[in-house]
DNA sequence: GAGTTTGAAACT
DNA sequence: CAGTTTCAAACTC
């Protein structure tokens, strides 16, 4: 009775009756899926204009409405042992996840209720319930970060669900541990549906919740530390290393360090959660920590953490998500932090408009990024235990990945299985990037991070990085870590200076900060000498090169993935994009083209087949443009994931999602497998087999423009079909190729 | 990793 | 608008 954690729930709890009429509970009962975007304000510290971004992402009425259910329905559980109706639940919610959106909007809407009535019938956890609610709202419950929070209080309200409530540790413990077991069972679907953006979370929340898993991973005993600093990547990252039987790594803890207190400083809904916890962690130490531990006895905690392992696959499934999605959510909770992201002038009024459309660049870019590093450690770890199976079911990967994002079936597997899905997503990384020291790696990285434009990470000396020079501060976007620049000032800390130079430039060039790459769009004249180059995408301004023939990632034209036009002024061109006299592409290219086409065709058949698996993931990306660019299934992935973002050049658009989509996690792979390949020249590599997949970086991003999601009904269209070469090529690349394929098809054109 | 090359950005 | 300078990425060794 005296327990810590009760003695702490009821010195916060006092107030209990306060929270019944305070305005908290009001915003539980009016709870809506409208409403978390509504939050996004939580971004204080962020720009208004990333702000922007943040909505997108996060607020995918999808997302949160899953999670209030999920809460609702695991509430409902715990009380009624109504486990089985809802762990179907669940699995239908997963199953239908893409076509959900409705559904999960009455849930929501149920969902307010459900939760008022939780917290009347149990006084203890109701209490609980309403401070953690207050917390969350003190620091914006409607972002969508809050609703993750939400989901960790749901968890937390879970486990004090129990009998007593507050009772003794022992009771607790084993009353908790029962429901662990329970909950480990029946939740392992909810993570998966969770697995939006913030899956992570129910990582987070594991951990948070059982400390002892921290500890039995060989964390130190400061669990309160180790989950509060653990990022969700690096959550991630431990319970993939825990499935491989590996010890985490918590090399990062410094690093987790900072982030927190970036994360602080905005405001962060991860740190937010993070302190929630640490509040009962650090503050309460002993007695919350001990009462956790207690309450979950070993075996527990092993269950457990393969429960999570599984989730964590089922997530890691989903994993794209957080590649990609995450570039909001978790990645986001590292990076956000550190880097917020420079808000593109424009993108204000699109935010709220269209959060979905155009996301904050900037922010996606560096979470990008982040989650593309993470991405990489996490690679390694598994891969040796797991690049065999990549071989075997490479092929299978991917529509294994995309389909059974949501299928728990396999949650319910063994962890092994979830692993390996994770390694071969992994595995789809580039080969080299295993090798961190090999110095071409070092290269893709940076390359990467052009797919990564995302991942931009500048060397500026003496521009202080507010010049376009600087090529984060060009992608709108903070410096990050990984940046070598000196004396920058394109950091948050300096955002009214930042503004103020963006401002100061925009208003020499308004377009300054718009995309380099533009795609001509259909609307415009096909006669028109821009579009005869290959490429559907032409350079906003054209190139001036005149030694480096358009050949090099010196003329941004190349850079881009587009092939010159009239615009351009360079000398001698011979951009393998597409030359500015109209030529277009060099010899082998052009047969690698005709091969595409053929292929194309032919995966077409299989792409219909593979059609009604990606039905569901089309329904959830109701909005993605299919791209038509003529280069190959990339393209059209890198549309469908950033259609609509303007401001940035295409490397934007891959952080951009459209919010949610399960598809996007299901081609999230196939995405992160192509943004970790390097972007290589064409010419140097036609030859190489690999040479189209190469490509396909390159190609996305120059098609990845915003512009691009516009033209799906452009000639090109049906060259979306898979790549000419792919066969021959590695079979993660193969897999990424046939995912595009698959879901090419089942998206709507645009036009 | 240092130095060179290159072309965009910035400046005049 | 053209010419020049500055700058940092791309590239080479």
């Amino acid at each position: 009775m005296d327990t810590p954690e009760r003695t702490q729930i009821g010195s916060s709890s006092t107030p209990i009756s306060k929270y019944e009429d305070s305005p908290v509970f009001n915003y539980i009962n009016n709870l809506s899926p409208i409403k978390p975007v509504k939050s996004i304000h939580v971004t204080q510290a962020f720009s208004s204009l990333t702000f922007s971004s943040l909505p997108s992402i996060f607020t995918s009425p999808q997302v949160t409405s899953i999670k209030e259910s999920w809460f609702l329905r695991r509430h409902q559980n715990l009380e009624s042992s109504k486990l089985k109706s809802l762990s179907v639940d669940v699995e239908t919610m997963s199953n239908n996840e893409g076509t959900q959106d409705e559904a999960d909007l009455q849930e929501i809407s149920q969902a307010g209720i459900s939760i008022a009535s939780a917290s009347v019938e149990q006084p203890g956890e109701r209490a609980e319930f309403a401070i953690e609610l207050s917390r969350t709202l003190k620091y914006d419950c409607g972002s969508p970060d809050c609703c993750t929070n939400q989901d960790i209080d749901l968890q937390r309200v879970d486990a004090i669900d129990q009998p007593e409530g507050n009772a003794n540790h022992g009771d607790n413990q084993t009353g908790k541990g029962c429901d662990w077991e329970g909950l480990v069972v029946s939740d392992t679907p909810d993570l998966l549906i969770l697995s939006s953006p913030n899956d992570a979370e129910a990582f987070r929340g594991i951990f948070q919740n059982s400390p002892g898993l921290a500890i039995g991973l060989g964390v130190s005993p400061s669990s309160s530390f180790f989950q509060n600093n653990m990022t969700n990547v690096q959550q991630m990252q431990l319970f993939f290393q825990v499935g491989l039987g590996k010890e985490p790594e918590m090399g990062d803890a410094s690093q987790n360090l900072e982030i927190r207190n970036t994360q602080e400083d905005h405001g962060s809904d991860d740190l937010e959660s993070v302190e929630i916890y640490s509040t009962d962690g650090l503050e309460n130490e002993s007695a919350a920590l001990e009462s956790l531990d207690k309450m979950k006895a070993l075996s527990n905690l092993q269950r457990g953490m393969r429960r999570r392992c599984l989730d964590f696959e089922m997530v890691g499934g989903h994993k794209c998500k957080i590649l990609c999605d995450s570039s909001s959510s978790h990645s986001e909770n590292k990076i956000n932090s550190k880097n917020l992201q420079l808000p593109p002038v424009n993108n204000n009024r699109r935010s709220q408009s269209s959060r979905c459309i155009v996301p904050g660049i900037g922010l996606h870019l560096n979470s990008l990024a982040l989650a593309k590093r993470d991405y990489k450690v996490i690679k390694c770890d598994t891969l040796s235990s797991e690049t065999q199976v990549l071989n075997a079911s490479d092929q299978e990967l991917l529509p294994q990945t995309m389909i059974s994002s949501a299928p728990e079936k396999e949650a319910d597997e063994s962890g092994d299985i979830l692993v390996e899905d994770t390694s071969q997503a992994l595995v789809l990384m580039n080969p080299e990037e295993l090798n961190p020291s090999s110095p071409r790696k070092k290269r893709h990285k940076v390359e990467h991070g052009v797919e990564g434009e995302a991942c931009k990470r500048c060397n500026c000396k003496k521009s202080k990085c507010l010049k376009l020079y600087c090529e984060c501060f060009a992608a709108g976007v903070y410096c990050t870590e990984p940046c070598a620049c000196q004396d920058c000032f394109n950091k948050p800390i300096h955002e009214d200076i930042v503004l103020a130079t963006r401002k100061h430039i925009e208003s020499r060039n308004p377009l300054a900060f718009a995309p380099k790459v533009i795609r001509c769009s259909d609307t415009v004249d096909v006669a028109d000498e821009s579009m005869k180059t290959p490429a559907s995408a032409r350079h906003k301004r054209g190139c001036n090169c005149k030694k480096s023939s358009c050949l090099k990632k010196y003329c941004e034209c190349y850079q881009s993935g587009v092939g010159c036009s009239v615009n351009c002024r360079c000398e001698g061109c011979k951009n393998a994009f597409g030359t500015k006299d109209g030529s277009i592409l060099v010899g082998p290219e052009c047969a690698a083209e005709e091969e595409e086409a053929e292929k194309s065709e032919k995966t077409e058949h299989d792409a219909i087949t593979l059609k009604r698996e990606n039905s569901r993931m089309e329904e959830q990306v109701p909005s993605a443009n299919l791209p038509s660019t003529p280069s190959g299934l990339s393209r059209p992935l890198a549309h469908l994931v950033f259609p609509l973002s303007k401001v940035n050049p295409p490397r934007t658009s891959f952080l951009t999602k459209n919010g949610s989509s399960i598809v996007l996690k299901g081609s999230q792979k196939l995405r992160t497998d192509e943004f970790l390949l390097p972007p290589q020249p064409k010419l140097e590599k036609l030859l190489q087999p690999k040479n189209a997949e190469d490509e396909m970086p390159e190609i996305l991003r120059g098609s990845s423009t915003p512009n691009d999601g516009i033209k799906m009904a452009s000639p090109n269209c049906k060259r979306v079909s898979p790549p000419h070469g792919e066969l021959g090529s590695s079979p993660s690349l193969r897999s990424g190729r046939r995912l595009i394929l698959q879901s090419i098809p089942s998206f709507p054109s645009l036009t």
